[in-house]
DNA sequence: CATGAATGAGCATTCATTCAT
DNA sequence: CATGAATGAATGCTCATTCAT
């Protein structure tokens, strides 16, 4: 057996052995997507990979590691194309904005990783059976948009607030914006973001 | 057995029937906040009443339908609370605040009830696998909320807005909230509230 | 508690409590008939009669002596009013012929019954779970036939054969009749009944 | 888990997988034929088998699957030997005895089949709680009767009677023939198969 | 590397029966 | 007499995991 705990990185794998990680980190988010995370059972994956339970067995530990490697997955995507997007900006308004609508944008295009993430965050626990992820595994998200409230208060863009209130709520407006589409697919996903923006801009601004 | 299809009335129910309903559906919703949803089965449900499994088969014609119970009481006490408090109100401006503030003052005190009704509005799934309730559920809030904005706007406390956004914005915001309190016990609940009220108010105003 | 072991006798009873043991044994036969005899709890039968479980219990010892007495009941209902057409009757031919065409007039307009009795006979078993009934409880049936055979021997109506295959054979032939009709409540009942008599006669005689 | 929607075919099963199938409907046999229908759990049949409860439902989709299949495959074993019997008759009459002699021969060896057969048609039911099989299963033999009775009657062996009604009486012979030795083990099998040959000869010719 | 097979614990639900009131 | 309440065993089924091949 392979996999010990290399989180996500990728270190000893074979090219083969990485394609069929990501072949069946694919089919997760699938399965979770459509009939969410109580009935994705590892035969349901595979079934939707074509192949055989075993095969899961043999590249992941155990389910709950398979779970985290496709948080880790699409995590890092999100941050990837997020973080193109802000590249280069100076402002801490043109951030906020440019983060409430970059993300939105590229969500559009993955709804089901945005269903899969959201069944794993709040039902995966861990062996004794505390919650895996739940808002304190946005701690790192809330850390970088109190940076740039920081930014935005020295430059004299926004006024004082507190800050971790004000990420906490970013966050969640984030988080219920793709709530909302996901359950009423005709909702003007860019409407409602940039219209968002203005609220997040306005409850900072001096 | 009882519990036709009475909902949340007490009609035909005897004392000592009300009373084991009440029990269980306290029991049901201390084990779904320690054990989350997926782990609180009817037998350690049951377990923890001291009471024997098929009690609750015999005061609940199923899982949901307790499931279904513990949302519609804990919902009700809520909104008991809470329009206790908005009583009289006259501005939108007050309304919001304290709407923020009562509904933060009232679950300082009842912690479980909060994580057990997240549990199951994010995991109690019909028949047929869609979500039974879900952000969809909430649509009533959103009415209200967007009617207080409408309110608010034209009496000329608030600028024009999109109120839909608003209300998902408003509602979410409280319950990460919760969520972060519920996660981080020290955190000052009624602190975050004023201040999260003062957020929606800027967002809100001229 | 009363009913120890009285069979079908109703030694003791009161008149009240022989009209509760006659409407439960009533109700039985419809919920037997409606749902088979594997769905026919006590629960459903005691709802059926709009009265509570308890009182099933109390009447009857147990749910195997309520099968009983709905057997007992259902039979000597049957017995009557065969025994009243064939009274006075003289020859075999005759009596074999009023035999199959009474015990189907007589059926037809007790259809429930009917059903409920096979359910009980296939499916009751004593506490050692060998089956209650089963084809030997028909040995008096069995019997009784052997001795009409033999009459219509003796006077020459009727050529040599194996008088228990006859009646082996004479029995199954209704309860099949009455089976199909069950089946297809369109088929023509008397009609059958005729014709199987025919087939009887042709297959005894000379 | 295999077994989808091939009915009785054997087409993608591995001699592994057939094996165990076959060995499990064999259990299903013997244990519905000692404890009854209601009794035969899937525990119950495990057990008989010396495997889990699991190895069941990982061969067969459902419980009524499993007893489908053993209908199946009981079905097809009398079919064959049957129908090796009759290859080649030429005339009705001997169509008729062949039929009744060699079925009987046939269970003779085959006891529990016999009575798991007559369980299974008499106790299997639908989701929604319609008999499965019952005397409406029949209509393909009725069909095969009567076609045989037809052939007499065109030949001039027959006289002129209803094919339905003497299908199934025929049919009914034949199963309470069964019952009866099941009951009886003593009796002699094939005298009577012989003698109820006798009386349905008679009961057809002219 | 991959598979199919097997396990055994856990699940919600049904039910005959018992019993205090 | 009658009731509603409670029990505890049993049922069919699902599933993550293990393992020989």
């Amino acid at each position: 057996m392979r996999s010990e705990n290399e989180a996500s990185g990728q270190k000893g794998r074979s090219f083969i052995e990485e394609a069929r990680r990501a072949q069946i980190v694919a089919s997760a988010v699938e399965v979770i997507a459509e009939v969410g995370f109580a009935h994705a059972s590892l035969a349901r994956i595979a079934k939707h990979a074509g192949i055989s339970k075993g095969v899961i067995s043999y590249h992941f530990g155990s389910k709950d590691e398979l779970m985290e490697e496709v948080v880790g997955r699409v995590y890092s995507t999100i941050g990837e194309h997020v973080a193109e997007k802000m590249a280069g900006l100076r402002t801490a308004t043109e951030m906020i904005r440019t983060h409430v609508r970059s993300v939105a944008e590229h969500m559009r295009g993955h709804r089901a990783q945005l269903i899969a993430l959201g069944e794993i965050f709040y039902n995966l626990r861990t062996a004794d059976n505390t919650p895996r992820y739940g808002i304190n595994a946005s701690e790192e998200i809330f850390r970088a948009m109190e940076e740039v409230y920081r930014l935005g208060q020295e430059s004299g863009e926004f006024r004082e607030f507190d800050r971790r209130v004000m990420a906490i709520t970013h966050s969640s407006a984030i988080d219920a914006m793709f709530a909302y589409w996901v359950a009423n697919p005709e909702h003007d996903l860019d409407a409602h973001a940039s219209e968002l923006a203005d609220l997040i801009e306005r409850a900072c601004r001096q």
